[in-house]
DNA sequence: CAAACATATGAATAGTTGTTCAGATATTAT
DNA sequence: ATAATATCTGAACAACTATTCATATGTTTG
């Protein structure tokens, strides 16, 4: 057995299934859709977040409020809101010096209902 | 005026509506399912993470046909898909030495489904 | 305009997380 | 039993993240 041939053998010591990769790979997302698809999760994985989150799918609420809910500073706050503000997961509207936070659209409420479903069944 | 009074009215001097938090705060969620709920999106938030569910979606795969798929490294993968796992997001069957995982349930399915629709607005 | 107030922001820091590397399990074949 | 293979696991390190503190911005009121 030569030398070469030893390599090869090695090589094909694999438990890969070529045909299956090669299908589910072709049907991949792109790098840049995964991407954004974790950056959502992402922005809805956090403890912090969840509750504004939650504490809004109630009412809108404005800084100094939700603070005072979950028992946070308010600069702790409005650093988490500027977050869920870049994945469009929460609009606000400026009433005076206040600025009043509500959920942007439907689909938020949506995926809070099904990590729900998930997380207590 | 007296000095309880004086305390009451340099609390009163905020930006709280005092109503609305405490209607809000009664309607909380508790600390644990907060937690519960963004462990979830936590565990969905992480591009690796996103690429092996949305494999997954196609078909049941292997670890090591994953780390084909994604380009990563079998240990990497099998460190993700524990986490997976413990989050119930996928499932696997034992064929010999090899580990078959697949999506859990369609509640992730679904959740991606939301996911997609935010993202891709 | 100056003072007061609600919110935002930047820097710093402590805590968390993802990957790699080395080594451990578990299953099958010899 | 031993060797080979597929997967798992623990430790370590780099990269990222959440909160705090100090300060800045923007809005109203006097």
């Amino acid at each position: 057995m030569t030398r070469e041939r030893e390599i090869v053998d090695r090589c094909e010591v694999s438990c890969i299934h070529e045909d299956k990769v090669k299908e589910v790979r072709q049907r991949m997302l792109e790098e840049e859709a995964a991407q954004s698809l974790a950056q959502l999760f992402k922005a809805l994985g956090d403890t912090t977040r969840v509750k504004l989150l939650f504490a809004l799918m109630q009412q809108e609420l404005c800084v100094c409020d939700l603070a005072a809910v979950i028992g946070l500073s308010e600069s702790a706050v409005s650093h988490q809101l500027r977050l869920l503000r870049h994945q469009k997961l929460v609009r606000f509207r400026r009433e005076g010096k206040v600025l009043y936070y509500s959920l942007a659209d439907k689909h938020v409420e949506r995926l809070f209902g099904q990590g729900f479903e998930h997380v207590t069944e």
